[in-house]
Order: C-alpha cells, then sequence, then structure tokens
DNA sequence: GCTTTTAGCTAACGATGTTAGCCAGCCCTG
DNA sequence: CAGGGCTGGCTAACATCGTTAGCTAAAAGC
C-alpha cells in the first residue's frame, strides 16, 4: 500500500472542488475517496466524517469569499465598491455552487470556530462597502443584513436555477445593484 | 393488516408537517411511515420515491406560500402591500422551514408541473405588490427578482440560524422593507 | 537500525432507500 | 349476497452509503 500523502487540507480541498462539480448533494465518501486516489475508511483519518467535513468545507468557502469580496472592493468607494463587492460574491457563488452550498445552515459552535472566524471576514468585506454610504450607527448592522439578504439570496436562486423566465439575469443583476445603491444613498 | 386509507395528498401532507419539525434534511421514509403508522415500502403505493416526495412538498409549500402571500397583500397598495407581502412571506418560511427548504434547488420539469405553476402563483402575488409602485415596463421583472432575492434571502438565512450577532432580527426585517420601499420609489 | 507513530487497507455493521412478491380488505358487478 | 379484481398494506431481500474495528506496512524519530 503506497502512501499518498494525504492530510485535512488536501481533503477538504477535493471534497469543495467535487461538490463543485457533481452538487453538494451528490458529495459521498466513497466518491471523494476515490478522487483522492484512496479507499472510503482512509478518509477518516483526516476527517472526522461527513458533517466535519461539510463544516470545513464551509470554512474554506467562506474564507474564499471573502478574499474575493475583500479584494474585489479595495481601492474602490460608494457605488463602485457595491458593485464590485457584489458582482464578486455572485461570481464565486456561481463558480463554486457546492462549496457555498455547503454555508448554508452551519452554526459555528463557538467565537475560535474557524467557521465564525471566516464568516466575520466576509462580513467585514461587505462592511468595508457600507462605509462608503452615510449610514447612521444604528443601521449598520440592518444595512449588513439587507446586502447580505439581497446578494446570498440571488445569488443561490440563481444557481439553483430559481430564475425561469425571460429577462437576462445579469441585467437583473446590475439592476439590482442599482436598486441597493438608490436605498442606501437615500437611507 | 388494516387499510390506513392512505392517498399521496395525506403522504405528501404528512411528509411537508415531518420536514418542519425535524429539518428536511432529516425527513427519512421511515420516520414518516411511522408518522403515516404504515410500513417503509408502503409508501412508494402512494410516491414515487424521495425525490418524487421532496417535489411535492415544494408543491404545497409554493403554493401555500402563494396563498399566504397572496391572501396578505389584498386591500393593501404601495408600501402597505410590500410589507404585507414580505411579512407574510418570511412568517411561513420561518413557521414552515423544511418545507419551504423543499423548494430549493427543484426545477420544473414543464409549464404543466405543479411545481411551476405554484411558482408562478406565488410570483403573481410578489407581482401585485409592484403594481403599487410607478416602475417601467422593462424594469419589472427586475424588480421582482430583487423582491424575490431580498425576502428569500432574508428568510432563509434567519431560518438557518446565518444572522448570529446582536441587533434584533424583526427590527432588521422593518428596515429592509422601508429600503425595499425607498429603493423602488425612487426607481 | 530499531521503535513508534500513523496512513493506508480489508472486513464488517447499521441505517436507509428501494424492489419484488405476497396477501387481505374493499368495491363492484352478477 | 357471492365472487372476482383492484389496491393498499405487509415481509423479505438487496444496494448503497457512512462508519467502526482491527491489521499492516510505510514513514519518522531516537
Amino acid at each position: 500500500m503506497p502512501r499518498v500523502g494525504l492530510d485535512p487540507a488536501a481533503v477538504v480541498a477535493a471534497g469543495a472542488a467535487l461538490a463543485d462539480e457533481v452538487g453538494l448533494a451528490n458529495l459521498t465518501m466513497g466518491l471523494l475517496a476515490e478522487r483522492v486516489g484512496v479507499r472510503p475508511p482512509s478518509l477518516y483519518k483526516h476527517v472526522g466524517g461527513q458533517e466535519d467535513l461539510n463544516r470545513r468545507i464551509a470554512a474554506l468557502a467562506l474564507s474564499e469569499a471573502a478574499d474575493a469580496v475583500g479584494g474585489a472592493v479595495q481601492g474602490y468607494a460608494g457605488r463602485d465598491a457595491l458593485a464590485a463587492a457584489a458582482r464578486a460574491f455572485r461570481a464565486f457563488v456561481l463558480e463554486h455552487p457546492g462549496r457555498y452550498a455547503a454555508t448554508i445552515g452551519v452554526e459555528p459552535s463557538g467565537p475560535d470556530d474557524p467557521v465564525a472566524i471566516a464568516g466575520q471576514r466576509l462580513l467585514g468585506a461587505f462592511m468595508a462597502v457600507l462605509r462608503g454610504y452615510e449610514i447612521a450607527e444604528s443601521d449598520t448592522d440592518h444595512a449588513l443584513r439587507m446586502l447580505r439578504s439581497l446578494c446570498h439570496g440571488f445569488a443561490t436562486l440563481q444557481a439553483a436555477n430559481g430564475f425561469q423566465w425571460s429577462a437576462d439575469v445579469d441585467e437583473s443583476f446590475e439592476w439590482l445593484i442599482a436598486f441597493a445603491d438608490r436605498g442606501l444613498r437615500a437611507g
């Protein structure tokens, strides 16, 4: 039995990639084992099980999303920053639907949970966008939740093919950015 | 073996109720069978399998959501209608998280698919809200998608406990309604 | 080089979805 | 009211999947 040289990070990365390819619901331990060149039980040397794997994929996805959004925002402010953040977020979800799906429903076990840390980073990236608008201190939490709901809702609906009828989806998203910009400005 | 007198509708209704109780992910054929007082294989006399069951629950959920939103909107217009629709939708998702979760990711097989019909009804209820605003014909599709994304995103994030930090969630939702109203008015 | 650790393996078990095939209760005609 | 067919229930069995137990050989450290 030749050693493959796996480690938790490699397993999680492969799992995330596989989830993107076949859908999170079809990510099976057997499939993942085959992908990394190992028998299913061997995976348990690196991850605790399917639930643990899901949590780790979620943490990875949130971290990557935070990087993407955070990077896209840099150097922009106001509407440009909003547009950059929203586009980066949507692009990430559409390119990585499987790993993003893993983030839905995971509850951080505590403040030190990698999921919580990565989630906070992603929120921070969106928070930076809001700084470009004049929003009352007491409203920033609400605005942040709104932004998150809007981006999350649109991206997941599109990823699930939830938009059936005619109009162009990209166009709708640009319209949505303009809408959010108006609403934040008129706050 | 006494006859229980099941039919597809009863099985689907029980499945939807059970999904709300234990979560869609934990809705198992065995559990559903136990709930309706029957052995697992007997369920297959009424539904085609788990995937078919999921589709039927989704159709039921969309239909109920359409009723809830449509009913809430009646007699209101403009911001009142928007608020009523949004509140009704969120209340439905929070009261029935399991069956609503079943709607995510189902693709209608065609225009006659009950899922498609119920989905159209729900969209129609939101469309009625938009009629209270002065929106260009070419923008209604975009506005509809925005509204759907906003409601879907907020409700699913809350249902999944996605809002961790402090501020009151009900307050955020009311803020979100005001935000959407501003944005639609300033279109 | 020997020991210790550990990453891989095979074997096996439990849970779950599903199919096959049987049988009894209900409806409906004669 | 009797008998026949439909149909909704059952048991038995199987495939798949996640997971655990226990073994073995490769790597790492003294």
